[in-house]
DNA sequence: TTGTACGCGTTATCAA
DNA sequence: TTGATAACGCGTACAA
């Protein structure tokens, strides 16, 4: 009742009298072969159980059809919302998916990428680790032609795909938005240096919507978290309303933090939006079950996730190198919700 | 500068006059090779910029080292979490993770069971797609000794490993709750008639737990959403909220619904926990955030993957057959908070 | 302790 | 339109 061997081409090839390349490109539809034999062939790989070795045809075809993605983790919305859109693009075209959590661990970065390497895949989605500052291990993908996408967190020098928002000009919408509200003194609360920038671009964002609308930039109003925890929000947000004179407006760099600075204020008895409006940043599902409801900035973590799979996907055959590869900007909205709706 | 081959261990056997085979063995710490040896090899190895092809070796020993996972979506919280313990306990073992996504749907999840199969996983977890009701299609896992493990949405039908919770156990535990905080009329918001019966195991508890304590069941206190999404909670709350008689207790089988319900009966005035009290199920990060916090049910979605794993990881080399699968329990717990806490 | 030689299942090349 | 055969890179049985 149990088969105990694969049945192969040469399975079917015994079966029919015929060679296993006929079998191999019947099975395929190779114009070659004739409609006749295909038929015949199709049909009793079906009755037999054929079922292709996908690790037989990879190995002689040196290609996985397997997109590798490297990420920090799978739990956080935006990343899980990442691999749906990847997964999803692949998966049109006969690809597969194989993901690797870093979490945010330099070390464990390296060994996994060389791991995919040693998997062959056919190309590479990552988002960079919070701790890694040198990228060269993903070098081995560049230098053997495999299509590599940085997404999101991305490093500055590295000559590759890269699919980001513009996250200045959001950290920059977000402000304004606030400063429209009539906040005056808008604090920020943002995450730990880092070599992705991109909290940093959205800083900087922060910083020219005030310059542009004459805001002073008062320093003890941005408050660096150190890891992005509700905890450390909670913390950082209590920070700023024990100053003198307490912030009216808060642009948090993620919706964690925002939500987290909404239930502080709340407990202090400080009312949202009137004494201090608040914007996140990534619409994640708290967002919208917070009360009031978090008003933050899209981050279109499908889309992303699709445009690195059609990136790869299209590069994939392409035997071009050194050339310069295009950065993908995608679109980011300010979501105006409750918590910062004054007008 | 750029590689062109890929270096084999064809290349190291050339570089240092040794066979191939003694590469192999020296690259693996094999005994039989001497401390020497091994230690040359490995340096000219590294030196040559070496990487294993896993694909030959997964050819020629049968063997991938890849767990492929089969779910719904990768975007629900218990998933996601389901996902990131499979994949730390994975790791752990050098085993590799590929995922696939069914939406829900049952031609897919056929579709990529027999992908899985052809990229010869060393082993299958799977939670089963809503439609799924004939699971026929997994029979090519078991039939060729590869290791298949039920997690969650499980068929009652299928002599393989399952990890589950008892799902009835938590409908009763979540009901009794709520008796104990003094609700007489008790709400039940449950999930289409369903093959993976969770859903109908919680409602069973849920009749239990009312008969045991002589509280007589109310049919129109009882709604069957057909898809778990916020809107159909919303709705089948109002259902409810219009009864002549309000109910003064909801278990709702997801924490989902619950927020919904929550929302719903805040928007008419419906004072929570005093005059309704409410519990969900899952300890989605959405449940701590929900203002009242949402009593529920723990949902051990890491646990679960890390305990699904190891089972794979422990059976793949068996060659048992024929036995009987265990079914692994995990706990859930009752978490009280704020929308159900009167006492 | 090391070497020889074959096979894993597929596909591409060349020949018929 | 079909067939014979080599090759992809590795691991292992067997021999030395």
């Amino acid at each position: 009742m149990e088969e105990n061997r694969d049945i192969t081409i040469y399975d079917i090839a015994e079966k029919l009298n015929l060679a296993t390349s006929t079998i191999s490109r019947a099975l395929k539809d190779h114009p070659s072969i004739s409609d006749k034999t295909i038929k015949k062939v199709k049909k009793t790989a079906e009755e037999m159980g054929y079922v292709p070795n996908t690790l037989a045809a990879g190995l002689r075809g040196n290609k996985t059809n397997t997109i590798g993605v490297l990420i920090p983790t799978v739990t956080q919305p935006f990343l899980s919302s990442l691999i749906s859109g990847i997964e999803i693009t692949a998966q049109k075209s006969g690809y597969n998916v194989i993901i690797m959590q870093s979490h945010d661990s330099y070390d464990e970065e390296v060994s996994l990428a060389k791991s995919l390497y040693s998997s062959r895949v056919s190309g590479v989605i990552s988002s960079l680790a919070m701790e890694t500052r040198d990228t060269s291990h993903f070098q081995q993908f560049v230098s053997n032609n495999i299509p590599l996408v940085f997404v999101d967190r991305v490093p500055k020098d590295f000559n590759t795909f890269r699919v980001i928002i513009d996250n200045y000009a959001a950290g920059y919408k977000a402000t304004k938005h606030l400063i429209e509200q009539g906040c005056i003194r808008i604090a920020h609360l943002t995450a730990g240096s880092e070599f992705g920038n991109l909290y940093s671009e959205r800083k900087r964002g922060y910083l020219d919507a005030l310059k542009d609308h004459n805001l002073p930039l008062i320093e003890e109003l941005i408050v660096n978290l150190k890891t992005v925890t509700y905890e450390e929000g909670a913390k950082a947000s209590n920070k700023l309303f024990d100053l003198e004179i307490r912030p009216d407006g808060i642009f948090a760099s993620g919706d964690i933090i925002a939500v987290s600075a909404i239930q502080t204020a709340k407990k202090r008895g400080i009312k949202i939006p009137e004494e201090l409006a608040i914007i996140g940043f990534n619409n994640d599902p708290i967002s919208q079950i917070i009360d009031p409801n978090l008003s933050t900035i899209t981050h279109p973590a499908a889309k992303m996730g699709k445009a690195s799979a059609e990136i790869i996907l299209k590069n994939i055959k392409s035997n071009k190198k050194d050339e310069v590869k295009e950065i993908t900007f995608l679109n980011t909205e300010v979501l105006v919700r409750e918590s910062s709706k004054r007008i």
